[in-house]
DNA sequence: TATGAATGAGCCTTCATTCAT
DNA sequence: TATGAATGAAGGCTCATTCAT
């Protein structure tokens, strides 16, 4: 078996030409994902888009699943770096709905999103596979909360909807929005709904608008 | 060739136990995506579930994409007929959040919104089938369109955000909610929120909340 | 099973559809065997081809080998007699070749070789089909021989090669080439052949070339 | 995919296996185009005749065509290589019809031809087939031309019928009397016309015949 | 007579995975 | 580390044939 895992530290120019081969399947992976979706993700079509040996699939990661899973967390943590810096300059909701909007719209375009609907929708296949997936899932739940908290503290809306609660929403809508942007390959539609949701957004943080006078 | 197609519903006595192995391959189908999701239904694993011979799958539907499709068809006027009768009681906004929770209940239980997801994001596999599914998700857009056309008139929300927009996001927090549900098992958090938005409803129509005054 | 076989001679008005069914079948399957090929030849394709109903195939005729066998029978009688009448007027060699070449270029147009041909590989798969098709075969190499003998007696070459084996080799030669013709899709080269052959025909009869003077 | 390919033939340790199984499928694809014919030369069959297993005919071949148009290949080295050197040795016509003769027995008796003869009847299929095949009976034409050529040059036949239209002629003429001889089981009718044609290429070189005396 | 539904085996091909090198 | 060969199961689909109506 030997498998590598977590690489020994002593020679790491050995494994440079390992990490390579690692990088190139998931990097691979992802763009199976996105192309050609789960059911379209196997290890021939994933090796051959790296130009690497079907047979490293395994050798590196043991599994297609767990090479998909190795994807989905590359693709976290990519968009979790940039995510983070992006919300610190964001310190109204109006604001914080221009970056996401912002953020959106790269996640459309690199499909990022499309990676997690994937991987969500194909886990049906195995409870096990559901698990791992549902654990990759959370980190962005608490990253939502965390960013609707920063933002909306204060706001009266937070009385009515926890932002726990919102947070659950805000990640549904996205995952929701990326499939339907994605099946009629048509992105404008959503991206008009961040507009309409900005707009909201000062609405309500400035009560420029007072519901009953309507 | 000879496919049957779907030809005189009412009364035709020569294909009665046609139409009944024709439903019990759809019926199998449903399940299929519902519990193995779009990658585990296989022509094999329906007409095993449908208890068929796995030949009257491309007999009855001369491809296992058109059963699916034909699954998808069952589902959408299965749900179409309920949703259009539970909407007809709810004349104001709180009412209907009332009974988007009550259907959204049915269809976690049921897992129709499992087989939307599972084609939506099954049908990256081919553009032929995306095309397909996104024809049949557009009626699902104008049905929520319409319903919130129909309560939500006059609402100082409408002229801020279009029901036409509106609808798109309701539509895809439908299926991102699904598929968190379905992911991690817990129907809670979402049926939650349907409680927070009735809450939010019946403040917007009643304006008693004035989001300056927090 | 009431396998109809040779019609009941009573009334025949009733097996006038039958006869309709029973020959756009045999016409069907001559097609399959000219564009589709042995292998292409299935009870559905020729079905389909026929307009009919796949289980017509095996009402009348009991099994695709036995259709295919029918359809050589049509080929083997339409041409059979068509030859029989252009060969009355073919008094020597040299317009016997004449008339040959003319034939041929209508069993080129037609298919009708093709079908002999398909049927002669296509028996190699059980010999049961290949006794068949070889009694099919037989009246051929009698009536080429009767051919032969009929304009070639008396020639100096009659006492070298016996028409019984010229026969065998005439039919040898004309499936031959229905294959190299087919197969690159020219029928020029075959043509031309039977120009050359014109040429030597008349050569031998009229003694206009010796040999041995070259 | 990584098909492996004929690459360096001469030494390549690694493959020596992968080689023994390629010979394997290859001489299998033979015995089952022999005695199955085209349409009995399934993968299945294949692969069981040469104890594969199936799926190692798409790894090495990557599909049921291509590996039976490398059996078609592998007959015509091997049968070129032969007649090559056969030929060496005939000066005149009526030599050149002795080696024919042995080497036709050869070609009965080791089923080389009905290779030959399955591939084009079965290649009536599929267009792209037809073409492949095509241009691997092309080598023989010419190999026949130059055969006729060699040994003809000079003879008052050739001023009537060129080595060209000879050459097809002579194909055909095999080709057919494969078939024929396959059909019927019998190849004696086949080979007694190798004596006549021996006779008759006597009689042109010597000159003993004078047509007009007869 | 004819239709259409059903059956079970077989088709070609791809799958995930393992193994020897 | 990596390669390529091999395995056995499963994929979608078509086959000849039978049967009930």
């Amino acid at each position: 078996m030997a498998k590598p895992g977590r690489s020994d530290a002593s020679r790491s120019p050995a494994s440079a030409r390992s990490r390579a081969t690692r990088q190139a399947l998931v990097d691979a992976a992802i763009e199976s994902l996105r192309i050609d979706g789960f059911a379209g993700a196997s290890a021939r079509a994933i090796a051959s888009r790296a130009g690497s040996n079907q047979g490293l699939v395994f050798y590196h990661f043991g599994s297609v699943s767990d090479l998909l899973l190795a994807a989905l967390d590359e693709v976290s943590s990519r968009r979790m770096a940039r995510y983070s810096t992006a919300i610190e300059t964001a310190a109204s909701p109006s604001e914080l709905v221009g970056v996401a909007a912002r953020i959106f719209r790269e996640d459309l375009d690199e499909g990022y999103v499309t990676v997690l609907v994937e991987m969500i929708a194909g886990a049906t296949t195995s409870p096990a596979l559901g698990e791992a997936v549902a654990a990759r899932i959370e980190p962005w739940m608490s990253f939502t909360r965390d960013a609707l908290e920063q933002t909306a503290t204060g706001s009266p809306l937070a009385s009515v909807m926890p932002t726990e609660d919102a947070a659950y929403a805000v990640v549904a809508l996205y995952l929701g929005l990326e499939m339907l942007s994605h099946l009629d390959g048509d992105r404008r539609r959503a991206l008009a709904l961040f507009d309409r949701a900005g707009a909201l957004a000062t609405l309500f943080t400035t009560g420029q608008i007072a519901p009953t006078d309507a």
